[in-house]
DNA sequence: GTTTTAAGCGTTTAAAATACGTTTTTTATT
DNA sequence: AATAAAAAACGTATTTTAAACGCTTAAAAC
């Protein structure tokens, strides 16, 4: 009865394990997207009792034979109707008392989505809406804790990899990854030395076509030159925003 | 039967649930060490069948009434004697098929602990060793991932949080700090550059002793300050190494 | 006393970040 | 039709930080 994973315990000491038939796994996912030039976080308001009418991330439970990865990849899916989105688990909420009444675990995952792509029927079907960081109201149990964290592993993310552009249409202007940033950061920046360094990292295409919805005079329109910054990575360099 | 976390599922289907008195949660730890210049590992060495021989991180199952975290701290008291260990969560692996024959989740922290710090005797007695990342031996299931990982998150977190002091003795030289950075980073630095970037942090405490095990000369013991390092985080400082 | 070795202090050069000036393109206004 | 307004796009100067490298010092070994 010993799995051989927990034989890697130095104790064959299991007998604990009598009453862990109680034990639930689940996952919630922090989905941020990026609109109007604010970030914004996906949150669901429970329809069903217990709890109807409280603000909560989207979750589930892991199923027994699921990874845990692809169970948020489910969720992410039933509640956007997207399959490719960009993911990462954030981190484990572990504390014994977490989830009142019940032992519950849970992986809790950040994903990255463009807010047009997806159905906004099939979110307000479930009774999801997007807020933004400010109006984000107070969300069950640790949720707020998870936003945080994720919040957190996003910033020190988008230091080093190119992960802003999953949060932006394919084609993009320079002042609208720069609102991007600014957001994700809290801080304005400097539209000069911004353009600069972007362009510095040579993994962004110019376009032909401009976007005038922004100003009068229009800004050129760019996209993410996915197989230029794999080659750049593989001669040892590094992405720094 | 629906626990209030998983409540947080948009989704009222639980009941594949039912056969979930099989999914166990387990915890493994990452214990680094720093000792003769090296980085180093302690990795255990099974010594019950079935397995027996293998080596393996240590870990063990997370009790029902125990949080996560706590579990990751018993381990580590069981098999160090020390309770003040710093450590953080790593990373979850959460794949269905990593542990054959059983559904186990396993969440991985990571330790950083003094050598000398510890009984020796306590460890031998577990059959743990310390081992450097370069004589590493193969390990059981996806504990090779795990040590990547955690590596990983080490060498990014060591940047911008003065954890390295965490594994060196409470005194110590500026070239025995260096050697830590270079065993962590793999690669060497330049002393001299090297000493004016830590001094420059302000976060040192010079002492009056030397220390002559590493040179004729004898280089000056400093301590880490961290009462000053917490005031210049309260002013909007941040440590980079 | 001379050599050897690492510690410790300093300078020079290169690169990156920051601050800020100017021109261009287009729409709106008179 | 001329002009003002606003953001985009490009450029330069300054400051800060990182990298490269020289020199002196202290103490043990010969």
């Amino acid at each position: 009865m010993t799995p051989s994973s927990a034989s890697t315990a130095h104790t064959s000491n299991t007998d604990f394990y009598a009453s862990h038939d109680k034990l639930y796994v689940a996952t919630d996912c922090i989905i941020f997207g990026f609109d109007d030039g604010d970030l914004k976080l996906l949150i669901f308001k429970r329809r069903v009792e217990p709890d109807s009418g409280i603000w909560s991330l989207i979750g589930s439970f892991v199923k027994i034979d699921e990874d845990v990865d692809e169970a948020a990849r489910r969720v992410l899916k039933e509640i956007t109707g997207l399959e490719e989105i960009y993911m990462e688990q954030s981190k484990t909420y572990g504390k014994a008392e977490r989830d009142p009444g019940h032992r519950c675990i849970s992986v809790a995952h950040y994903a990255l989505m463009r807010i047009n792509d997806h159905d906004r029927e099939l979110t307000q079907s479930h009774g999801a809406f997007w807020y933004t960081l400010q109006e984000l109201p107070r969300l069950a149990l640790d949720h707020q804790d998870m936003v945080r964290d994720a919040l957190d592993k996003l910033r020190r993310r988008a230091r080093y990899q190119p992960i802003g552009f999953e949060l932006l249409p394919e084609k993009f202007t320079i002042p609208q990854l720069q609102k991007l940033y600014e957001s994700i950061y809290q801080r304005e920046l400097d539209p000069r030395n911004f353009r600069k360094k972007v362009l510095s990292l040579k993994v962004l295409v110019k376009l032909d076509e401009k976007d005038k919805s922004g100003s009068k005079r229009g800004a050129y329109l760019y996209r993410f030159d996915s197989e230029k910054y794999q080659e750049l990575l593989e001669s040892g360099y590094n992405f720094e925003i």
